[in-house]
DNA sequence: TAAGATTAAATTGCACACAATTTAATTTCA
DNA sequence: TGAAATTAAATTGTGTGCAATTTAATCTTA
């Protein structure tokens, strides 16, 4: 068996494994808030400029319509988000937050604390690793045209 | 706006980012395999040995049934894998590589260096992030019961 | 040993994620 | 200016990922 190929030497499983772990750790504490983790991505996004363009959020989120229309959907139907049309450019639908949008913000700012702790893991080690991954995810970016 | 509650300034959107960033990166490279990439995971853990019971399938790529039951059935249709309930536990279904399966390892063998080239990072730096994520992993579970 | 508990997969239902296509609006430029 | 190109979302279809439930087999133990 090539070296290579095995799972533990890749480090693809690693980063996939914890992208995971780390989803369904935030999973009891977004229940809470009737949210998925796609959709709190979503809120944070929005909790920093309450209104965004669905393109706008897609480029922040890495996300395309295709995933995103659904999601906003069911956003706008649990009343945290409306949907309308730009009256400037019909094509471009502008996402804003309603007043429960921007109330959840409230519940929604004690969960990062919440995770650390269960997570039992120290702040700087945390630090480090995100500093790592962006520095490798800016790499990657920079070879992408 | 809470600092915490800022996108930049949480670790779960880079390793959320990240993951997909490199299931992207595979994809080209595993298109020509015909294999998504948790089937790929897959056929690396068979691999690793031949034959193994869906349990632990699921117990090394953390996945359950609900997600391994389809998956297989899609890696049985494509005839690199069969299915086979055992003789001695009913309950248990055994899964083994066929010889097309054995033989696409071959062309697998060159996927990880492709990858690595087309990411262009130091191997070096994916080492180090590699061993910190797994750092954190092990933390994690160790909190698990 | 027979009822109840446990276990392994499968099934069901929901929500992404993304490729590919479609629809509708806007821009470009010949 | 008007046809062609471009753009923004939406739609369609496939494949995960996971919770919850179901089904069938095995184990436990009173």
């Amino acid at each position: 068996m090539t070296d290579q190929l095995k799972l533990e030497n890749q480090l693809c499983f690693p980063v996939y494994s914890l992208a995971k772990e780390i989803v369904n750790q935030y999973r009891p504490f977004l229940d809470k808030l009737d949210l998925t983790y796609p959709q709190y991505l979503v809120m944070l996004v929005l909790w920093e400029q309450r209104q965004q363009t669905v393109s706008e959020l897609g480029e922040k989120l890495h996300l395309d319509s295709g995933t995103l229309t659904p999601l906003l959907k069911r956003l706008e139907q649990k009343e945290l988000v409306s949907r309308d049309r730009s009256k400037t450019d019909e094509r471009v639908v502008c996402i804003s937050l309603t007043g429960n949008g921007e109330r959840l913000q409230e519940q929604a700012s004690k969960v990062p604390e919440q995770l650390i702790n269960s997570m039992h893991i120290a702040v700087e080690e945390l630090e480090t690793l995100k500093i790592c991954i962006q520095d490798i995810l800016t790499k990657i970016n920079q070879h992408k045209k």
